[in-house]
Order: C-alpha cells, then structure tokens, then sequence
DNA sequence: GTCTATATTCCGATAGAC
DNA sequence: GTCTATCGGAATATAGAC
C-alpha cells in the first residue's frame, strides 16, 4: 500500500487547476500556499522547484488518462469518443482549460523535463484517438476522411481550442463545437 | 499624415512577437529594453502599463486584418479561405502562436481592457470567416455541414491549436491539420 | 520628448527552526 | 518530517534627470 501523502496530493490536484485556470507562468507557490494556509516555502518541501512539481501534474493526467483508457476499452469506438468528448465537458462546465491546451501555450517557456512530460502526455492521448478512430471507421461506427492520425489531430485541435474559445466567448462556444464535431463524426 | 512613432511602432512588434512566442505572463518590458539597448523604464515612457501595450498589440492585429479583409475582399471565398491559411502557415513557419490562441490561454489574467480587445478581435475574425463560408458554400466552392457560424468555430479552433501542437509535437502537425482541414472544405 | 535611477512588490528557492 | 524566516533577483511601475 503506498502512503497517502494528503497534502503532497492536495498540492498537485491545487496546481493542476490553477495550470488549468491561469497557466503555467501565472501560477505561483503563493497562490497555492494560501490555500493550504501555509508559507510558500512548505509547498518547497514537497516540491523542491515549480518544474518539478509541473513534471507531477502532467504524470498525474498522464496516469488518469490511462486509468480511463483502460476502463473505456470494453466499449464501442464512437462510445469511447464520446467519453473524452463528455470529460471535456465537465472542464467546459468548470471553465478550465485542458492540461494540453494551457501548456502547449506555455510550452517554451517550460523548463525541459516539463515540456517532455507534455509531449509525452500528448502522444499517448493521440495514439489513443488514432486508434479509436482506425477501429470506428473499421467498424463502420465513425465517419471520416484521410488518415486517422491526422483526424487526430483535427480532433485533438478543436477540443483543446473549444476550451480556449469558451473564456473569451462564453461556454457556448464548446457546445457548438463539440457538438457539431460528434455530428461530422457519426 | 500620422507622425511615424518609430519606437513606439517597434515596441508593439517586439511585444507581438513576445506574446506570440512565449505568452502575456511571460515575456517583460525588459525583454523588450534589452532589443531595444535600453533600460526597461524606457517602454514605460511609451506605454505607463503593459496592459495598455497589450491592448495596442491586439488593436494592431485588428486594424492589421481588417486591411487583409479588404484587400481580399475581390477574391472568391475559397481562395479568402486560403489566404487565411496561408498567414497561419506563415506563423507556422516562424514558429509562432497566433494572438487569439496566445491570449485566449492567458484569458483570466489579462487587463479588463485587453480582454475585451481580445473578444472584439475574435469576433471579427469569426464573423468574417462565417461569412466566407455562407457566400462559399452557396456559390458552390466550398463544402460543409451545419451553420457557416459554428464552422468558423471548428476552423478557428484548429488554426489556433494546430500552431499549438506545432510547438510540442513539431511543425509537421500544422501542415497535416490544415492539408486535411482544407480537403474536407474544398 | 526621451530616457535613467529607483521604489515596491512578488517570485522561486535556501537555510535552518521545531 | 514539516514548516517558517529570509535571501537574491525579476517584475511592474513612479519620480525625476536631461
């Protein structure tokens, strides 16, 4: 049984949101410290340097990603599309941004183990969606044109903007997207 | 005739380039100083706050597209389309976001007065690629489902973000994104 | 009108207290 | 093991020199 490390936890779930919500530049050890009411310092302890506790978050979502991944494996392709596009609805819902979306934004700025973290997270998240939609189309359960990687990658691009597009224009703007997305799809 | 504000030009060109590289939380008016050989108090004399630089790079880029919108304005949709495409392969090329996806990532942070700068260029880049796709799809020349409105929002979104993924993933992935995205509209 | 010296606040990080 | 006091530097911004 691995120990609970609470607050060690509680760290890494605060600095994903605020990654989520402000970006990775914008965030600081303060912000998080606060809400934990403590001096920044003791966030120190648990993560020496904000790169470090960056590589954390990331590996966080990587892992859930493949918790998801594993779990969904039993249903149908369009059904497993339609799970990552309701996750983005919950982020749609919480006005946050997706962990790719805000730190591809960021990306030069990130230090390197952070920013391979990220590439890392978002090959397994494309191979993924490449695979599901081979499969789908196989199937005869989706629909679309040229090769599934490069769907992907459509795909992968209208989420994360979706996102983008919802703090400046209102939710709204990722229902229309996504909506009409799934619409191409199926 | 408009005095030429040599400095104060290059200043809002530097900043764009910084905003488009690195985003509006991480560059700093002494990025800017040291292009410049000066001390960073210097682009204060220019503009008293850099909220008020943002909102002079945003008004640039607007007046800056608005000028492109009329020039091509005597084209068919299909090829305005690709002009559209073009100035984002050409950001592409220098390793650029664009605006929108820069400053809409940094959304919750910026000054009141460049966020709303940030929603009237958006909507004005939609509006007029909504348009585009009305006239293109009546006339013939270009090919889609739904409302012209809610495709300008998949079109935006994966212009945005396929500069995105460029950064992470490499240039390649916005030459695949835009290839596919404009063989489903043509 | 143009720029420098300087103030103030905040950031990430270290040393050391308990 | 957990946290605080504090450092060194960078950020935005002001006051004032030329």
């Amino acid at each position: 049984m691995r120990p609970s490390h609470d607050t060690r936890d509680k760290i890494i779930h605060l600095a994903d949101e605020l990654i989520r919500m402000k970006g990775y530049n914008a965030f600081s050890y303060k912000d998080i410290a606060e809400m934990l009411a403590v001096r920044n310092a003791a966030v120190h302890y648990y993560f020496q340097t904000k790169g470090e506790l960056g590589v954390q978050v990331v590996d966080r979502e990587l892992r859930l990603f493949q918790t998801h991944q594993q779990s969904w494996s039993v249903l149908r392709p369009n059904e497993q599309l339609k799970k990552l596009f309701d996750r983005f609805g919950e982020y749609n819902n919480e006005r946050l941004m997706c962990l790719m979306g805000s730190l591809s934004t960021d990306f030069e700025t990130l230090p390197a183990a952070v920013r391979s973290k990220v590439k890392e997270l978002s090959n397994v998240i494309l191979d993924w969606l490449t695979d599901i939609l081979e499969e789908g189309r196989l199937q005869g359960l989706l629909n679309f044109e040229g090769s599934p990687y490069d769907r992907s990658l459509l795909i992968m691009s209208d989420l994360m903007s979706s996102l983008l597009l919802s703090k400046v224009l209102g939710t709204d703007a990722f229902i229309r997207i996504s909506t009409q997305l799934l619409k191409d799809l199926t």
